[in-house]
DNA sequence: CGTTGCGTTGAGTACCATCAACTGGGGTGG
DNA sequence: CCACCCCAGTTGATGGTACTCAACGCAACG
């Protein structure tokens, strides 16, 4: 039923963490990916056609999975490619010499590491899983080809690099402008508008591995503070979180709470 | 000597403010240009060749010129194109209902106003200028042509897109997680660098055309504690700001308040 | 049943915001 | 020339938001 719980087959295989697959042989994961016509899979793979070979014929892909707070990349390592979240969550972050942590975006399922991340031989941030997360690397240099020969992926890519750059707007208008509750507001709110998008949410409520350090590290909070924030939000029923779930109590006053002071 | 002092020409030419030239005029901008060479428009002015206008002849260019405090675009509005500041300051804002600001980036000369506009009919937040400030907009579909034609403009955009995005993150970081002469320190560091990398800084020294609310809404803080940091800063050496300039007193002290804490 | 991780709560504090008054420079007009 | 105003910046007083340190409850787990 929903993205985190059925992932019998994401169990069984976790064995061979880090192994990667041949983008041709018959047990292609995309074949049974929930997001694999979205975002830049839908324009790869479409263009592509699913299942045959041809001048436009797949790229090259490797899979991995990763298990719960372990790093899928090390800021500064030389990456090869491109990687997408296939299933589960990450999140990107920095983490300061003296232990000070921020985090840059949560990744959702079907969500491109960083669309700029193919023009750039390593990164300065670092990508943690933060649920069991399987995620696909696509070939720099042949997706660097397509770009210039198809222009879906293209036009994908300047999407995502869009959509990539108006958060990171947001986010510091965030950060630099409102306060602690309006961010806690607000980061909810946004987390259930992309998973709404994936249809990961269901009367107003939703999966939610987050502690509330990762909370802390992307709004720019400590624990302590967003415990009492959401411990408020909690008593104003304006949002449950328990079990693994987060559910919205007000909506409507959740949105108020997030667009103003 | 410096950008900010000798513009005679900007002067003279203010009257026909915001006035479009035709490319292919003798008196065409670029010609006299001090940031040519560097950025987007090296690229798409290099493969072209400066005068010629041949099978990859110039783009459509549309010269503009605003006075300081005026805005270059209001957020909301259609673009038709994408807009490189050719001489002053600029800086993109965000404008909040209830009044508080903040500033996005500052826009140096030379630099594309947003990479990824390219793709955007519309943009969330508004450019100002500074200074006063000459720019020009090139024209959407054809970039977006010479995208696929000619490789050097897709590099050159990929890594203003890659830039931007470094920038973005490094914001968030420092006003999600750091204090605020980190923040003021790594501000005034960050702008010396850009404009080093211009050759607009002798001596550890530079024309600085903000005000300190300009700072304030850069580094998410009140003009009032910029006020406080600032003259703690003076006060012990490390900058001193006046007349338009900025000049480092103690580059290795001020390196390292905005290092860690 | 101790341990560990996560969340909550309290007390005290630091940082930064807010409000307000005041300074000094530059322009303008009497 | 001076009065006046406006703008930018400074300074002081005060207060609130969010941080730090610390203790504790609780559930999961070995």
């Amino acid at each position: 039923m929903d993205q985190l719980s059925d992932d019998q087959d994401l169990d069984s295989s976790l064995r061979d963490e880090r192994g990667g697959k041949s983008p041709e042989t018959d047990d292609w994961p995309c074949q049974t990916c929930r997001v694999r016509d979205a975002g830049l899979c839908g324009s790869l793979l479409r263009g592509a056609g699913v299942k045959s070979a041809g001048q436009f014929g797949r790229l090259h892909q490797e899979f991995h999975k990763s298990l719960p707070r372990r790093n899928i990349y090390d800021a500064g390592r030389a990456t090869e490619g491109v990687f997408v979240i296939c299933s589960g969550w990450a999140f990107r972050f920095v983490q300061l010499p003296d232990g000070r942590r921020q985090t840059l975006s949560i990744l959702l399922p079907g969500d491109v590491v960083s669309g700029v991340a193919l023009f750039a031989r390593r990164l300065s941030y670092s990508v943690q899983a933060l649920t069991k997360v399987a995620y696909c690397r696509f070939n720099r240099g042949e997706l660097l080809n397509s770009l210039t020969t198809r222009p879906e992926v293209l036009e994908s890519l300047s999407n995502i690099c869009l959509a990539e750059n108006e958060q990171a707007d947001d986010a510091i208008t965030d950060l630099g402008r409102r306060s602690a509750s309006e961010r806690i507001g607000r980061f909810i709110l946004r987390l259930m508008d992309r998973l709404a998008a994936r249809g990961m949410v269901k009367d107003q409520s939703f999966e939610f591995p987050l502690r509330q350090q990762h909370i802390a590290d992307a709004v720019g909070l400590t624990t302590v503070h967003v415990s009492r924030v959401i411990g408020a939000f909690r008593q104003s029923g304006l949002v449950e979180i328990g079990g693994g779930r987060l559910t919205i109590g007000d909506l409507a006053e959740l949105r108020r709470i997030a667009d103003a002071k």
